[in-house]
RNA sequence: CGCGGGAUGGAGCAGUCUGGAAGCUCGUCGGGCUCAUAACCCGAAGGUCAUAGGUUCAAAUCCUAUUCCCGCAA
C-alpha cells in the first residue's frame, strides 16, 4: 500500500523499516522537528529522520500538524494508509480521516490497559507480567481507537526497560505488517476497547526516579528495572547523585530507618526500605561510568549506617 | 561555543592546590594455615600516571593544544 508513515523515537524505527522490507511505498514520513540534543547541543535527526534519509524517503517535520498547511500538504500524497507510531503529536480528526485505510497506530500495551505516553516503564513498574503491542484504528481520542490485532510479550523477572522496549518495538513492527496486509485483505474486524476506567500511563520524567525509600524493596525494584535506561531510578548520598541500575530484593530485614545502608557486603551493599531490604548490585556516581556496586565499593569505601535521602 | 566532573598496573580510587622515590582497597599468580573456604598469613608479577608539545636541575603534579568517557540541563 502507499503509506505516509508517522514516527518519531528509536521505537518507531523498526516498524517503519518492516513496513519497507513488506513491500509497502512510504511515500512521506512525518516526524518531529530536529531539536538540539546532547552535551554539545547540537541539531540531531529524529531516529525516524535518519532511517528515511538512509531510505532516500522524503521527510516532514511540522511544527504543529494540526495546522491547515500542513494537512493540505500531507493529501497531496494520496496515500491509501497512515501508519502513526510514538510520533508525538495528536492528529486531527482531518488527518484521521484523509485516507481510505484511515491511521492505524501501534502502541505498546495491550490496549485498554496502559493508554498513553509511557506504556512499558509502567508495566515494569506496575509488577504487570505480561504486556504486549496492540494496533488499532485512530480516531479523536487518545490510545481509544478499535483494536485491530494484538500480540502479547511477557514480561521477565529482569526485564527492563530499555530491554522491554525493544522486544516490544520488534514486536510491534511485525504486528503492523500483518495488521496492514489483514486490512487489505479484509479479515480484521475492528473491536471497541469499551469504556472501562483505565488509568493513563503518563508520561516519565526525572523526577519519578527519585527514590522513596520507605516504598517496599519489592517496589524500588521494579522502579529501578523500569526506568533502566532512561530516565533512570537515583538516590543521594552525601549531597550527590546515586543511580541505582540495579537491585535485589533481599530476605532480610532490620529496624533502622528506611534509606539506612545496613550492611556492605563485597558485591553489593543492602538499604533498608519501608518494608523489606534492597541489595543494590549496579550504580553509577556523577560523572562516572555505570559500575558493579563490587568496583564501587573498592574505591568509595562506604560505611555502614549512612543514609540514602530523596534530596 | 549551554554548565560541570573525569582519564594513574586487570577493577575501583588516593596523590595534583603547596613539583622532588608509584600509594590504597581488591583482583591475578605462587606458597602457607585449615576438614574446608569467597576467611586468614607470607611472597611475587603487573603502570610510557590518556596523547602531543612547553617550563624546570627535576613533572602524575605547573602551562598550551588534542582525543576519549561521564553527570546536569535541554
Amino acid at each position: 500500500m502507499k503509506v505516509i508513515f508517522m514516527g518519531t523515537p528509536d521505537f518507531s524505527v523498526g516498524t517503519l523499516e518492516a513496513l519497507i522490507a513488506a513491500g509497502h511505498e512510504i511515500c512521506l514520513v512525518v516526524t518531529q522537528p530536529d531539536k538540539p540534543k546532547g552535551r554539545g547541543k547540537e541539531m540531531q535527526y529524529t531516529p525516524v529522520k535518519q532511517a528515511a534519509v538512509a531510505h532516500g524517503i522524503p521527510v516532514y517535520q511540522p511544527i504543529k500538524i494540526r495546522e491547515a498547511a500542513c494537512i493540505q500538504e500531507l493529501r497531496k500524497y494520496d496515500a491509501d494508509i497512515m501508519v502513526v507510531i510514538a510520533f508525538g503529536q495528536i492528529l486531527p480528526k482531518e488527518i484521521l480521516d484523509m485516507t481510505p485505510y484511515g491511521c492505524v497506530n501501534v502502541h505498546a500495551s495491550l490496549l485498554p490497559k496502559y493508554r498513553g505516553a509511557a506504556p512499558i516503564q509502567w508495566s515494569i513498574i506496575d509488577g504487570e507480567t505480561e504486556t504486549g503491542v496492540t494496533t488499532m484504528q485512530m480516531d479523536v481520542g487518545l490510545d481509544t481507537g478499535d483494536m485491530l490485532l494484538k500480540s502479547v510479550v511477557p514480561i521477565e523477572k529482569i526485564e527492563t526497560g530499555e530491554s522491554l522496549h525493544d522486544k516490544l518495538a520488534a514486536a510491534g513492527a511485525k504486528l503492523c505488517v500483518e495488521t496492514l496486509a489483514a486490512l487489505q485483505a479484509g479479515t480484521v474486524t475492528p473491536q471497541k476497547q469499551g469504556e472501562m476506567t483505565t488509568e493513563y500511563a503518563r508520561m516519565l520524567d526525572k523526577k519519578l526516579g527519585n527514590i522513596n525509600w520507605t516504598r517496599s524493596a519489592a517496589e524500588i525494584e521494579r522502579l529501578v528495572r523500569g526506568l533502566n535506561s532512561w530516565p533512570s531510578a537515583y538516590t543521594h548520598m552525601d549531597g550527590k547523585v546515586m543511580k541505582i541500575w540495579q537491585a535485589d530484593v533481599a530476605d532480610s530485614t532490620s529496624d533502622a530507618v528506611p534509606g539506612t545502608v545496613i550492611s556492605v557486603n563485597k558485591n553489593d551493599f543492602a538499604v533498608q526500605t519501608g518494608d523489606g531490604v534492597l541489595l543494590v548490585k549496579q550504580l553509577q556516581m556523577p560523572g562516572k561510568k555505570r559500575m558493579d556496586a563490587g568496583a564501587f565499593l573498592r574505591g568509595y569505601q562506604l560505611a555502614e549506617g549512612i543514609i540514602l535521602r530523596e534530596s
